[in-house]
DNA sequence: GCGATCAGGT
DNA sequence: CACACCTGATCGC
């Protein structure tokens, strides 16, 4: 449940899914999604109020958000007040002080978050950088890397902040069954239950809630029936979801919810209830659609169990596990994430020290030029060594004696690349890549302040020396390993990620590698059940067991503990030798930085600053006079 | 009487 | 297996 208090560092004068308090104030407001819990003081009286003398201040939504809200009566006199906005559209929205007249643009685009019907992420674009809100979200693995407005050309957006839905931020909830695995085993125990007689019914025990759609719909197309539920209202301008849903209480499947003191609903599973129009008895299954998660060694995954001689779990969940959250974090590499949900059992310290982990590394800029460079194959050019056995590379376009490049291609996460000149640097520009080299050049204006001394002609730093990789032992000759670059925490997950890291065209529900789930578990004790269970013989399995599998030699993945030990150990070795200049972490910097490379095919992101050359001369001067780590 | 908040249940 | 929401008790205005 969201405990965000409404408003974001970087834009103060914005209130999102909070509405009282100090963000009666706000100069706009944006709602995420129709859950009570990001609804908190939307229909105050005082918000009301305020309301009615602005003539500025809005809500922003999506439309289908739009919709729901308005189908609640409470919330009818925010009519006049909202504005829905269309998904994927990048839209300007002036935030103005209606007492100073005091304006700021922002420009605001909204990205479908899988939440619920309606749900997005807010992403703010303005002075202030970057911002994601995320609202609450279920993305899986990779989903990020298929939304265009996340990236600038081919690139990943420089993300100041991520507010995210940290609901399972939490390693015991590591993995949660992808959406279709856990419709399929739905659709399989419904279909095992219908089939039997049209007597046969199934209750979706369903919780009041938008986000059970795709299930009726789904539900709907496979057995060419509709879904009884209370009311249809609220989708009434929705004719995706309306065709699908009917107050008709003849049908096998239901979600429909028992209405205040029905008679009906004393001692029965069936809310409309238990008899067919003939008067036959209905056989009745529940099934109840609950969040089942499994630990990071979980070979196998039951994404339904039996909890009853006629009822049922289902495994559903609207957020997003775990891994899926870091492999958002990943892909985004965030400066800073903030949390807006604190996982049950945690702290908000404990859960902000876990994300610090999954935030972009901001020490020691004064080491470390960023160039984003556009996608390559993996492939590292070099290694620092300091050693006596090898010897420096030399810069070729100056007296530069070293020149240390580092390049990660890695799709999935986006290419980062990082340049370090540790002896008279000189500030180099990427001007092309290919497979397997890339070059490093000198800008080439500076010409007009003439120090007078040689400009480097427009040429080749650095290739990648192949015979270089041989130090790293053979394992490493084709590609760097996760460990180059990232922490322990961090490479814990991309190991888990291996398979989706190489091709990002894989189906996301294949994140979570080998393990293949089973559709069904059973926690009763054997031999109280009827006919049905006979059905589900074959692929029952004890649920209670579940996480004991996880030392099954084919779980490539490593345990938790194990894992944070590690972490912990390797950070702090790594730390030190970051210190001490041995090892080169990856270090991202400002966009303005990586748009340098004018020449570069990727087109600039809009809002990045690209250096002046009156400012890149006062760079490259106190680079010269050994001031680099002023820059 | 109304709204806010919390605990407890599903 | 920790979603979101409802109900009822309590408190303050």
């Amino acid at each position: 449940m969201s405990s965000f208090a409404g408003r974001m560092k970087e834009y103060p004068t914005i209130s999102l899914d909070r509405f009282d308090r100090e963000n009666l104030h706000a100069r706009a407001y944006f709602l995420s999604h129709c859950h009570k819990d990001h609804m908190k003081g939307l229909k105050g009286p005082l918000l009301k109020r305020k309301l009615q003398f602005s003539r500025t201040v809005r809500l922003y939504c999506s439309f289908v958000t739009k919709e729901l809200l308005l189908n609640n009566p409470k919330y009818a006199f925010w009519e006049e007040y909202i504005v829905a906005l269309e998904l994927e559209s990048p839209t300007q929205i002036s935030l103005v002080d209606e007492a100073s007249g005091e304006k700021e643009e922002v420009v605001v685009t909204l990205l479908p978050a899988g939440h619920c019907p309606g749900s997005v992420m807010f992403l703010f674009e303005g002075s202030k950088g970057n911002v994601l809100y995320t609202g609450d979200f279920r993305f899986a693995a990779g989903d990020a890397s298929r939304i265009e407005l996340l990236h600038s050309g081919s690139r990943v957006k420089d993300i100041q902040s991520v507010y995210l839905d940290s609901t399972f931020y939490d390693p015991r909830f590591y993995q949660i069954p992808t959406r279709e695995v856990c419709l399929k085993g739905i659709l399989e125990l419904v279909k095992n239950w219908i089939s039997q007689s049209s007597h046969h019914v199934v209750w979706l025990n369903c919780k009041a809630a938008y986000g059970y759609e795709y299930l009726f719909t789904n539900l709907g197309d496979e057995f060419n029936t509709q879904i009884h539920v209370n009311s249809l209202s609220m989708f009434k301008k929705m004719p995706e979801i309306l065709s699908y849903v009917t107050t008709d209480r003849r049908t096998q499947i239901h979600a429909c919810r028992h209405p205040k003191d029905d008679e009906y609903f004393q001692g029965n599973r069936l809310p409309c209830g238990c008899t067919a129009a003939d008067g036959t008895p209905l056989r009745i299954i529940s099934i109840k659609p609950s969040t089942m998660w499994f630990g990071e060694r979980t070979k196998k995954t039951n994404v339904i169990i039996k909890t009853g001689a006629s009822s049922f779990r289902a495994c559903f969940s609207f957020h997003s596990s775990y891994s899926e959250i870091k492999d958002f974090l990943s892909y985004l590499q965030p400066v800073n994430i903030y949390p807006s949900v604190i996982p049950i059992g945690r702290t908000l310290a404990e859960v902000t020290q876990l994300l610090k982990l999954m935030c972009r590394k901001q020490s020691d800029h004064s080491r470390l030029i960023y160039k984003p460079l556009g996608v390559l194959k993996r492939c590292r050019v070099e290694r620092p060594t300091y050693g006596n056995t090898h010897k420096p590379d030399r810069c070729s376009c100056c007296t530069c004696l070293q020149v240390t490049v580092w390049c990660m291609t890695y799709k999935t996460y986006g290419l980062q690349t990082f340049a370090e000149c540790t002896v008279r640097p000189h500030l180099h520009t990427v001007t092309e890549t290919k497979t397997d080299h890339f070059y490093f050049v000198e800008e080439e204006e500076e010409e007009h302040e003439g120090q007078g001394d040689a400009k480097p002609a427009k040429e080749e730093v650095m290739k990648e020396p192949e015979e270089k990789m041989e130090e790293e032992g053979k394992e490493n000759c084709h590609a760097p390993k996760w460990e180059d670059f990232f922490t322990t925490e961090m490479l814990t997950d991309s190991q888990n990620s291996q398979s989706h890291s190489c091709c990002s065209v894989t189906s996301p529900s294949r994140m979570t590698g080998s393990q293949t789930p089973e559709l069904f578990s059973d926690e009763e004790p054997p031999g109280n059940d009827e006919n049905f269970s006979l059905t589900l013989s074959a692929s029952l399995s004890n649920h209670s067991s579940q996480n004991m599998d996880s030392c099954l030699p084919d779980t490539l993945i490593l345990a938790p503990e194990q894992r944070e030990q590690g972490n912990v150990r390797t950070s702090m070795t790594s730390q030190k030798e970051v210190n001490d200049g041995l090892i080169l972490q990856p270090e991202l910097d400002e966009v303005s930085d990586s748009q340098a490379s004018s020449d570069f095919n990727i087109p600039c992101t809009p809002e990045s600053k690209v250096p002046q050359p009156d400012e890149l001369l006062q760079l490259y001067r106190k680079l010269a006079s050994g001031e680099e780590r002023k820059i």
